[in-house]
DNA sequence: AAACATCCCAACCGCAGATTA
DNA sequence: TTAATCTGCGGTTGGGATGTT
């Protein structure tokens, strides 16, 4: 049997709440409480659907809504959150009174997801080059037309028309560092670096599923290579002050504490994941990997490089029954997440003390790099 | 001033888990 | 036990707002 709709849809209003509505149900709310919401349209007289009148409660006209702009200090909370979990935006929600999912997912698709999907730039066709970011911030966008986005306008009431463009190279580029190409040793490598939710709490393999599913779940970009290729100059991108962020982990980012990016290249497009042979660390590199948002192929950690696609991408391990990482449906992951939520969390919270609670989960912490990542992506 | 391009967010939609009858 | 219903969540979209050409 099919599932009943919500509501009787027949007759009901759709779109923009007015100021009538929103006073009813104000009211209502006010004189019988949250719940019911299939009957409370009803009740009080609205036509809307109960659902509608939830969402409208809950996202606009609750009391203890914090209206405003997102902080620094919020979209800080966001970031690493959202690195951490992914698209749990109910959750993320929760680590930030007065602030709705629905909000948070708003200006991550607006703001956040933007800033790393802009930083996208072709992987092969340039040699290592070290970024001084700090510079990157004051260049100006290449964009031709169109809305200037209003945290833009916010932060800078001239933008792009006073900022002189820039032309030269050197003007964005600090350095060329040569460095030997890390050469693969499998050709079908898929990357996986990004850690959406991933990495870290990244379900099963089976529930990753293709690279446009998982791009569907996130939000984000995928850095796989069969994606479609944004070919531009190394410097035409970086007018826009962006790197793709997929294309520094498949490149080898390093970022150091003063935010400077080094990102050394792979010659064949390829993307990877990187990962330990020790089965005992699984879990913990990944943590590594995602927490500080770098990976070096030649890292003295025994590391390796393999394909996520492939039955020995670290999921996998997971699945191997050594520890399922699937945050939810697993008992071992729930035990992980019941048991250390706190842990992970202060992780994502204090940095300095974080390190101490990764150690206890067996990882390691790069407390610089990832304070310089924020660093750049709050810039 | 008009057309165009883009941003942004409120609201909708469908799904899934939880609860109830 | 099962179906119906409720509730919450995440993805998507429509359209107003606004900057650029």
């Amino acid at each position: 049997m099919g599932r009943a709709p919500c509501c009787e849809k027949v007759g009901l209003k759709k779109g923009r709440w007015t100021a009538e509505e929103d006073d009813i149900l104000i009211k209502y709310i006010q004189s019988n409480g949250e719940g019911s919401w299939r009957s409370l349209p009803k009740n009080a007289g609205l036509l809307r659907c109960g659902k509608s009148c939830r969402l409208r409660w809950i996202n606009y006209l609750r009391g203890d809504l914090k209206r405003g702009n997102i902080s620094s200090e919020e979209e800080d909370i966001i970031i690493k959150l959202h690195a951490s979990i992914g698209n749990k935006w109910s959750l993320i929600a929760g680590q930030l009174p007065g602030r709705t999912d629905n909000e948070i997912k708003n200006y991550w698709n607006s703001h956040l997801s933007r800033k790393i999907d802009t930083f996208r730039r072709p992987i092969s066709q340039t040699p290592p080059i070290v970024f001084n970011l700090a510079k990157m911030d004051s260049v100006p966008s290449k964009r031709k037309g169109g809305r200037t986005s209003r945290a833009a306008m916010k932060k800078n009431k001239t933008y792009n028309r006073l900022t002189p463009k820039v032309k030269e190279k050197d003007n964005c580029i600090d350095s060329v560092k040569e460095t030997t190409p890390w050469q693969p040793e499998q050709d079908d490598m898929v990357l996986d670096t990004w850690p959406q939710g991933g990495g870290m709490l990244d379900p099963s393999e089976e529930e990753r599923g293709s690279c446009e599913e998982r791009e569907s779940r996130n939000s984000m970009p995928c850095p796989v290579v069969e994606r479609e290729a944004e070919m531009v100059g190394p410097c035409e991108e970086l007018e826009n002050g962006m790197l793709s962020f997929s294309d520094i982990i498949g490149n080898e980012l390093l970022l150091d504490a003063n935010g400077n990016l080094t990102v050394t290249g792979n010659d064949d497009q390829k993307n990877y994941l990187v990962t330990s042979d020790s089965n005992s660390t699984k879990m913990d590199d990944q943590m590594e990997v995602s927490g500080n948002l770098s990976s070096n192929g030649e890292s003295g950690n025994n590391a390796e490089w393999l394909p996520c696609s492939s039955s020995h991408s670290p999921i996998s391990y997971f699945d191997d029954g050594r520890i399922d990482w699937d945050l939810e449906g697993s008992v071992l992951g729930q035990w992980i997440w019941e048991e250390q939520e706190d842990q992970v969390l202060s992780w994502l919270w204090d940095c300095d003390k974080g390190g101490d609670d990764l150690q206890n989960l067996g990882g390691e912490v790069d407390c610089e790099r990832q304070k310089a990542m924020v660093a750049w992506l709050l810039s």
